[in-house]
RNA sequence: GGAGAGGUGGCAGAGUGGUCGAAUGCACCGGACUCGAAAUCCGGCAUACGGAAACGUAUCGUGGGUUCGAAUCCCACCCUCUCCGCCA
């Protein structure tokens, strides 16, 4: 959620940089709702004064043994109005929440113009695509010529875009797992954290709009949970209505979970094999962070998140997103995109995110400096990496002429020492 | 699933219809004393919204209700704890 002083004392400077990432501001039902907004609320708020101070007079009256009926008259004639103008205002008061949150973050000043995904721009690029000398098969087959990958099987249980997987593919997709895990732990200075895989719509509306994305989510028929999209859902709700001590931060948190995501409105987008999931693994990192360390975190972010990729050789490019293909709630994403030789192309495989005082500011996650008033924190966040994809990855760019798949040597600890996969 | 207890400020904990946004203690901040520290003493110390300010309004788990007036009474819900049952 935006800043309500900034939109008052700055209105067309947010119009326009909001514009830019092509959202369309209604200025006129801003302004009718905050003109709304001072008349409701003023009036009411004289009124609830005078009933307080009736009452107050009342019970000393009482106290006094003289007689309150005149004053109860006039209690009575005051309660009459502020009846009709406190259910006024606080309607006026829900609109212009929900007016507000909607409304999607301010683009940072370093984040480039852009309409689409076609105007990100890429910031670096590490490792060079192998060449191969046999014609490079795409996931799913590989993964099928091994015995080990099986969307049929998956089908059966739950429809599409699920998977199974068997033997040493489901033993590589947990070495992946725990690889990252360990290494954001152990080297990065994450905590590892375990979590609900369901939240509340609060929570869901905390980081993002559940208003605006709810079809997005898998919901809990009868109750209010949502299966979580990603850890982040969890996670940066840690702090949800909380005042931290200044000195307790940054909060670091690793978290490996399933992501469950509807994947509506992407029919018939990237049908085939297991880029696109209806439940898919991933290692989410999470920042608590102080506003002026944010762009710092974000950074840092982002390398530990690379930092997996060099580990698996895996090539990899890091691109800046324009303020036309950003999300929601973010005020600058880096997408990491890996290199998959079957597409001939590099696809994302993390997406790293500063959402500066936006998801805070929804949630009430606040901080205290010595001897300050609380401020909001600022929330940060990244794949460190999708797992399901980064599997992908590996199948593909690690395969042999026949068939076999070599394992990653980073990987290799976790998995038995075991040097290759191959058909049993 | 059954029975009971409870949710008040950063923490602990009073308050059961009226000068209560809330005693007291701890923590914290400022000051005095001191060469300095400790101890002691004095003062300050919730959040949000509106307002230039004075100040006003709201908030005692959440939402309704009763009342001139609700932390306090009533109803519903949520959460925590204890006991019994069941269970991975």
């Amino acid at each position: 959620m935006l800043d309500i002083h900034q939109l008052r004392t700055n209105l067309d400077a947010v119009i326009e940089r909001l514009a830019e990432r092509g959202y369309a501001f209604d200025r006129e039902a801003f302004l009718l709702l905050e003109a709304e907004r001072k008349q409701f609320q003023g009036r009411a708020q004289d009124l609830q004064a005078a009933r307080n101070a009736h009452a107050k007079k009342i019970g000393q009256a009482k106290a006094r043994g003289e007689d309150a009926a005149p004053l109860l008259a006039e209690a009575a004639a005051i309660n009459g109005e502020l009846g009709d103008l406190e259910g006024k205002a606080a309607d006026v008061q829900l609109r212009l929440h929900e007016f507000l949150s909607i409304i999607p973050n301010l683009p940072h000043e370093s984040v480039p113009s852009g309409r689409n995904a076609d105007d990100n721009v890429e910031v670096r690029r590490h490792g060079a695509p192998r060449s191969f000398d046999f014609a490079p098969r795409d996931h799913v087959d590989v993964g099928a010529g091994l015995g080990m990958l099986d969307f049929e099987t998956a089908a059966k249980l739950a429809g599409a875009r699920f998977s199974v997987m068997r033997g040493g593919v489901a033993r590589l997709h947990r070495a992946i797992a725990q690889f990252m895990l360990d290494t954001h732990t152990e080297q990065h200075g994450y905590t590892e954290v375990y979590v609900p895989y369901m939240v509340s719509g609060e929570c869901a509306n905390g980081v993002s709009s559940l208003a605006k994305f709810k079809d997005d989510l898998f919901k809990i028929e009868g109750r209010d949970l949502y299966l979580i999209p990603t850890a982040e859902y969890p996670v940066t709700n840690f702090v949800r209505d909380e005042i931290l001590a200044a000195d307790s931060l940054p909060l670091k948190f690793v978290c490996h979970s399933p992501c469950f995501r509807s994947e509506a409105g992407a029919y018939g987008k990237d049908t085939r094999g297991m880029i696109r999931q209806h439940q898919f693994d991933k290692v989410e990192l999470v920042q608590i962070v102080e506003p002026e360390q944010s762009y710092l975190g974000h950074e840092e972010l982002t390398a530990h998140a690379e930092a997996i990729l060099k580990m698996l050789e895996l090539p990899y490019r890091t691109m800046v997103l324009c303020t036309g293909d950003m999300g929601f709630s973010s005020a600058k994403t880096y997408d990491i995109e890996v290199w998959l030789p079957a597409q001939n192309a590099y696809r994302e495989i993390s997406s790293c995110s500063n959402f500066e005082a936006f998801q805070a500011r929804r949630m009430q996650a606040r901080f205290r400096r010595e001897k300050g008033k609380p401020e909001l924190a600022h929330t940060l966040n990244g794949s460190g990496l999708a797992v399901g994809r980064t599997l992908v990855a590996i199948l593909e760019n690690y395969q042999n002429a026949d068939g076999s798949v070599t394992i990653p040597p980073v990987l290799r600890p976790y998995m038995g020492g075991v040097e290759k996969l191959s058909r049993p």
